[in-house]
DNA sequence: TCTGGGGTCCTAGGACCC
DNA sequence: TCTGGGGTCCTAGGACCC
């Protein structure tokens, strides 16, 4: 027997649970994002397979797709019901003899042993189809970052093994950001020490990356383009570290009494799901994104820590009145950090 | 073209202490 | 009047992911 991690995602999961009690939309380009506006702030969610084909993709403003695909049927986001689906995807999950790690609505991480992965895959694809009518695309790797990898190449309803073997002949001409973890700003850092590719990444020297990234991210930087990950696959449940909200109004607020009230709201949100983790909050900080989009936060932190209303309420108010700018704001949010 | 909401982790600078 | 070398903690910002 041996090792394997797979990594379970849901194809276009969004779009495909509204598919489901929307069966007349099947075939027409459906994006799902914000209140289902178009014309309002706001990003895209999940698009669907037929929508993609118009170049609308996940984080686009809803403005711009519907400028893309002006035929598309755009949809408000339904939480609940994707917490519901995703909780029968888990479920089902949860049913094979392995450790399962839960990596947001639509994604596990399931580590088994296994002699034939793919047949683990396939009976895995085949039980959540069964269940829940969802399709899935599984990767088959060694470790977590192969197998996630894997998924990208199985895409969609599909199985997929990445292994040390086919790791560079599949990636090794790929641009950075075709790896987890690498972002475009990164992409772009690293295009600057004249390295564009994962096999250019993978020769890179780990001491020279630390010192132009950081003594952690460099070297790690160069353990991804191999495809080497020693994190395992966590089967314990997931304890947050903080909890936030935020909100991004339609029209920007010019006027602070309404910002203070609108802090104080977000605070007492926050406070109400503290209490839910049944942990005290450390520390409160304040995001404050002004027009145009330029972010600044700052903290908080409590003289003991607590879950108490009052005391979150007050530790943002405080938090806010950091902040001398006194120009429009687009976005307020509130973050509590939670004792470990 | 205008850029959500909910998270995590890392970096860098300053404070502070010995 | 000119001030080392380390360690740790706190804070704000940045980057990334789903």
């Amino acid at each position: 027997m041996t090792r394997w991690v797979l990594h379970v995602d849901l194809d276009q999961f969004v779009a495909a649970v509204e598919l489901l009690r929307r069966p007349e939309l099947r075939g027409r380009p459906v994006v799902v994002g914000g209140d289902g506006d178009p014309t309002k702030r706001g990003v895209v969610s999940t698009a669907s397979y037929e929508a993609r084909a118009y170049g609308v993709h996940s984080g686009l403003p809803l403005r711009t797709a519907a400028r893309r695909c002006p035929d598309a049927v755009f949809l408000p986001v339904d939480r609940e019901a994707y917490e519901a689906a995703s909780s029968e995807v888990m479920a089902t999950l949860r049913e094979i003899d392995a450790v399962m790690e839960v990596v947001g609505w639509d994604e596990a991480f399931l580590g088994v042993g296994s002699d034939d992965p793919e047949r683990t895959a396939q009976e895995i694809r085949r039980r959540v189809r069964e269940s829940t009518d969802l399709d899935c695309t599984v990767g088959i790797g060694r470790n977590k970052l192969q197998a996630k990898q894997a998924t990208g190449f199985g895409k969609p309803a599909g199985v997929f093994r990445l292994t040390e073997e086919t790791w560079f002949e599949m990636l090794g001409e790929r641009p950075t950001d075709a790896l987890w973890g690498i972002g475009p700003k990164t992409a772009r850092r690293l295009a600057g020490l004249g390295i564009d590719t994962v096999g250019q990444l993978a020769a890179a020297d780990p001491v020279v990356l630390a010192a132009k990234l950081g003594p952690t991210t460099g070297p790690w930087l160069v353990r991804l383009a191999h495809g080497q990950d020693r994190s395992p696959v966590v089967g314990t449940p997931y304890v947050a570290r903080s909890r936030s909200r935020e909100t991004t109004y339609q029209h920007d607020l010019d006027d602070w009494g309404q910002v203070r009230r609108e802090v104080a709201g977000l605070a007492r949100r926050v406070a109400h799901d503290v209490a839910i983790e049944r942990r005290p909050a450390t520390r409160v900080v304040v995001k404050v994104r002004y027009a145009p989009f330029i972010t600044h936060t700052h903290g908080h932190a409590l003289a003991t820590p607590t879950a108490e209303v009052t005391a979150i309420e007050q530790a943002a108010l405080a938090a806010l009145d950091r902040f001398t700018e006194r120009r429009p704001v687009r976005l307020l949010g509130v973050r509590a950090e939670l004792v470990r």
